[in-house]
DNA sequence: TTGAAAGCGCTACCAA
DNA sequence: TTGGTAGCGCTTTCAA
């Protein structure tokens, strides 16, 4: 290879038109090869694959997508990748949109709304075939651009709200409800909620939420709510929990907004000689893979997120095909272990 | 908003045609107002500006690309995504990016080689600025594409092998040796690798092969090999390190792929009755979040993975503007807690 | 400082 | 079953 190409120079790329001129052919005939291969005869089909595949041939998308009527791009907008429930959703998306040819082109908000707004202007820019964004609490120009881009919008991970066209997710307020009702028919009488929580994390805000309207409902007093903004990570939770502590020394019962905190709320206690689950119930969200491995094994909540990738990528489809908007509510279960009492 | 458009009907998305009608001046005016702001008077600069937040302006970057020389599109492919490694270099090469406009189209393999011909193919038909893809060793023929295209190609996490362009990663056979020194130092004698190793996992062949160089140079004997191609869970780990125990019931130090993989070694070796560190010693690899709040604490190795994203980013931009390739070392740290003797 | 015109590589429509 | 022709919305000369 290389021929009259200088060695290291950027050969400019072939074109439809390369691999016409090659065969014999017109550039449009050579393009309904590859679109609409029944339409081309047989042999001169298997001349056309022939040529690319000697050449080399790699089509310029983004032609195609300004001449045709779509770009095969679906643009996913995530909040945080560290999350492995985030990464779960991202990859089962990308490998179920993969079979329809579908790209995906990623952006991270990182939790920061200006910058949710730039991203989603920066995707809507690439003219996708879809995009899917978690959540359903968005900058209200993000709404406002999505809602007019007149792009299918598919909202991820949460399904309590105004929602934009289609979502598919969980009731996160409900979660946080289940999360607290478990923690009192154990027993368990003062509860707190503790975790990273940023500005932008309508979800967890929801999980309180609902937590904080069983407790009242069980006339017991309110929660107690421990957080910052910082990102999860076990130091974090180790920190919030010994300050948890100190502050409220009866609490029984900790709900922690992520898996990866909880393991930082059990090592405090570990360290103050707090027995978990008799002196104080742990429950976590997540399931994270090292939950069953920890001790005490943790007691969490498993959304099913791998579904909801590939939902949500069935509702994309559906929607680039003219197919009705709709909302699809996703299960999880509460996993008992180690970390709470039994009943 | 609306107007005229029938509701819920896709308008039309404005062009940079309808910004100029309505600021009256030609559509390159508008054009360089974006691209080249300098060359064109501020006040009417300022018109082009509010025109475009009026009407809610989003450019369209296929039209941008095909017409200029690049495309802002950066292709990151990856192996998988469930190694939090990668999503942390997925997330500081993303943000790093975004910095200079440029937006990160994925694609995930899960160690798929023909799945990896596939979606490098598909990267390079959006004529990317530049791909950044983990690993440097690839399916033949993409190696054959990624050198063909012209484009700057960033290999990560590994750059032990041929690289195309540049490479921004860990030297995993030094790994694995420094791995099995640090057992073989504490008395442990009979050592195994264990944990799920895919047929395209060059990365995991490459620690293992250095691991199995350094315990022949200490004159022990060789390392047993315990994988499995399913993807890396604890639950697989326990099985693995049953399975292992009972063929070798003398094996005393294992060097786990994951730490999620330890994890599950740590669980069958408490199942068993086996006590660590003092009867086996277990090493882990990527320091997961959960390594440090584990029982027994996880001793492991931590690649600098924020950096692997930011050098990667810096390098890509580096090549973009006609910089040198390089190949960048990354640095990594055994991390010494309790499931090893301490010496 | 601005505008006119040509074209990037492809798809879509219509005619042959 | 094939080819001609006209754009898609933008960038990029080159002139004015």
């Amino acid at each position: 290879m290389g021929g009259d190409i200088e060695p290291g120079e950027a050969r400019a790329p072939l074109t439809l038109a390369s691999i016409a001129s090659r065969v014999g052919v017109s550039v449009n005939t050579v393009s309904r090869a590859l679109r609409a291969p029944n339409t081309v005869r047989a042999e001169l089909r298997r001349e056309i694959a022939k040529a690319m595949e000697e050449l080399n041939y790699v089509p310029n998308r983004l032609a195609g997508g300004l001449a045709g009527t779509r770009s095969d791009i679906v643009g996913v907008v995530v909040t945080s990748l560290y999350y492995s429930e985030f990464a779960a959703i991202i990859d089962t998306l990308q490998s179920s949109l993969l079979a329809s040819n579908l790209q995906v082109m990623l952006a991270n908000t990182r939790y920061d709304a200006d910058q949710e707004l730039k991203l989603v202007r920066s995707i809507l820019s690439w003219r996708p075939a879809a995009v899917a964004i978690i959540g359903v609490d968005h900058h209200p120009k993000v709404s406002e651009l999505l809602r007019a881009s007149g792009v299918p919008i598919i909202e991820m991970w949460d399904i309590g709200g105004d929602i934009i066209d289609s979502a598919v997710g969980l009731d996160h307020q409900a979660v946080g409800a289940a999360q607290a009702s478990h923690l009192i028919e154990r027993g368990y009488k003062s509860l707190a909620f503790l975790g990273s929580v940023r500005e932008n994390d309508a979800r967890a805000q929801k999980r309180a939420k609902g937590m904080q309207q069983r407790v009242l409902a069980a006339g017991l007093q309110a929660v107690t709510m421990a957080t910052k903004q910082e990102s999860g990570h076990p130091d974090l939770g180790e920190s919030l929990a010994l300050d948890l502590l100190k502050r409220h020394p009866d609490i029984d019962g900790i709900v922690c907004n992520s898996d990866v905190i909880a393991f930082g709320v059990l090592r405090a206690l570990a360290k103050i000689g707090k027995r978990v689950p008799e002196d104080i119930g742990v429950i976590g969200f997540g399931d994270s893979e090292a939950s069953s491995c920890i001790t005490p094994s943790l007691t969490t909540v498993r959304p099913d997120r791998e579904n909801i990738g590939r939902l949500t990528a069935e509702t994309a489809l559906a929607r680039i095909n003219d197919g009705a908007s709709r909302t699809v509510r996703v299960e999880w279960q509460l996993i008992e272990r180690n970390s709470t009492r039994s009943v």
